[in-house]
DNA sequence: TGTAACCAATCGTTGAACAATCCTTCAAGA
DNA sequence: TCTTGAAGGATTGTTCAACGATTGGTTACA
């Protein structure tokens, strides 16, 4: 029993990286890593065949993984057809950024009494990318700040559910021409954030945080409109 | 254009069901059942071969509903080792119920522009089945409650977020003598709280709820901890 | 022009095979 | 007695090949 000390708890929390492993999650990573990175647009069809094939996997894990980013929304299986990017509408966006006021709120209640020291950092970090117009690396960072703040919140569940909404939300972000710069207004928003939780306001770091949503969201779905007006125009079918 | 009347809202919502097929998902759902019903009891593990033969698929169609099951939290994946019923935490049961205050918290305040019908047709199921001392109605239609209660806020993805909660919250369940009972005298409470939103008092309904899963958690916490005191002294490896 | 029949491509699922890993057992040694 | 190490069997991880089923497109025909 005295084995159970500090260096059994040091090994305890590396045990994961260990464990983890699985050529199926593996191909998941790679997969969702292209989808939101925007390598593989939406509407594109992703055979079994030729992926199988590129990633040097059999079509068993390949299914296996395809089952996998299916669940998290990122594709959509359809019968006998195959897995498609998915295709998100101005209806998900909305859906997505309800969810994101239910979540980001419900964090944003519970950070007052938070460390928030990462969170300043990386809004320092994204600052710094906007200062040196590097803005793949801005959204990122905006991103990851959002994704911080609900884990401020200490629920593996909560933050496993930003995760996925993130990524889905990388799906809508493709739609419109310049998808980085569209975070770079709202750096200075979240530096605001940051200080109204550090100074313990938290009914104003909610209202700005709803604020922020509700333009952030307003901007994307303008985009949507766009994309949808242009497209009974031009001739772009997706599929069907 | 005319044909786009009740008829075809009415089949578009079962078309569903008929493009969906696709033997893992069935297999997926068949599992899910035993595991949430808890005949599959947690700990207990899926060997690959012997559900594989018991329900006539291939192991290849079997692994991938394992995967989805992962996903959904009701089967952990160790690598090499197969797959388990998981077996819960109290910090499970804690992290799970700061969701359900997040979520169903959300869904209240959303709710009172709402459509209750449905809502109060379950409750009065709930007490019908209670009457009759039919407790597995009375959990299910408890759970189906409050699914249609976050329901009423319109969010696909906030209700498969609730399916996916519930069917976890099942698991916890299965750790005391008498799941069925627990549920009981919380209709009263679902009661009253529909008859809060019918009058609209929303601050109070969602005071209300508050409080209904607030003692909900620390009753399940509670037999928790009788499980985990009881788990130290009488032998019952639930493996490893 | 429209419809029916055909055909190629792909998915859905199965079964078998082999390597990698884990668990159990048992024996050897301190 | 306890720990260590070495088989051995059992189960998972992954691949491969095969065949039926479904889809989408193309051709032939009325």
């Amino acid at each position: 029993m005295n084995s159970a000390g500090p260096v059994s708890a040091v090994l305890q929390s590396e045990r994961g990286r260990l464990l983890r492993s699985g050529t199926a999650e593996r191909v998941t990573e790679i997969l969702r890593e292209q989808i939101t990175g925007g390598l593989l647009a939406p509407g594109v069809r992703l055979s079994e065949e030729s992926i199988g094939e590129a990633l040097g996997v059999s079509r068993n894990t390949l299914r296996e993984a395809f089952r996998l980013l299916s669940h998290e929304g990122l594709v959509v299986h359809e019968l006998h057809r195959g897995v498609f990017v998915r295709v998100l509408t101005a209806a998900d966006v909305t859906d997505l950024y309800l969810l994101r006021q239910v979540v980001e709120g419900a964090a944003v209640r519970s950070a007052a009494r938070g460390e928030l020291g990462t969170l300043i950092a990386t809004v320092e970090q994204a600052e710094a990318a906007a200062a040196g117009r590097r803005w793949g690396e801005v959204a990122t960072f905006d991103l990851q700040f959002h994704q911080e703040l609900v884990s401020l919140a200490g629920s593996p569940r909560l933050d496993s559910l930003m995760r996925r909404l993130l990524a889905e939300l990388r799906l809508a972000f493709h739609v419109m021409s310049h998808p980085g710069e569209f975070h770079e207004p709202y750096l200075l928003r979240n530096r605001s954030l940051v200080s109204l939780l550090q100074a313990g306001r938290a009914d104003e770091a909610a209202a700005e945080l709803r604020a922020y949503l509700e333009d952030a969201e307003a901007q994307l779905l303008n985009a949507f409109q766009q994309r949808d007006a242009g497209a009974s125009t031009e001739r772009k079918p997706q599929h069907r």
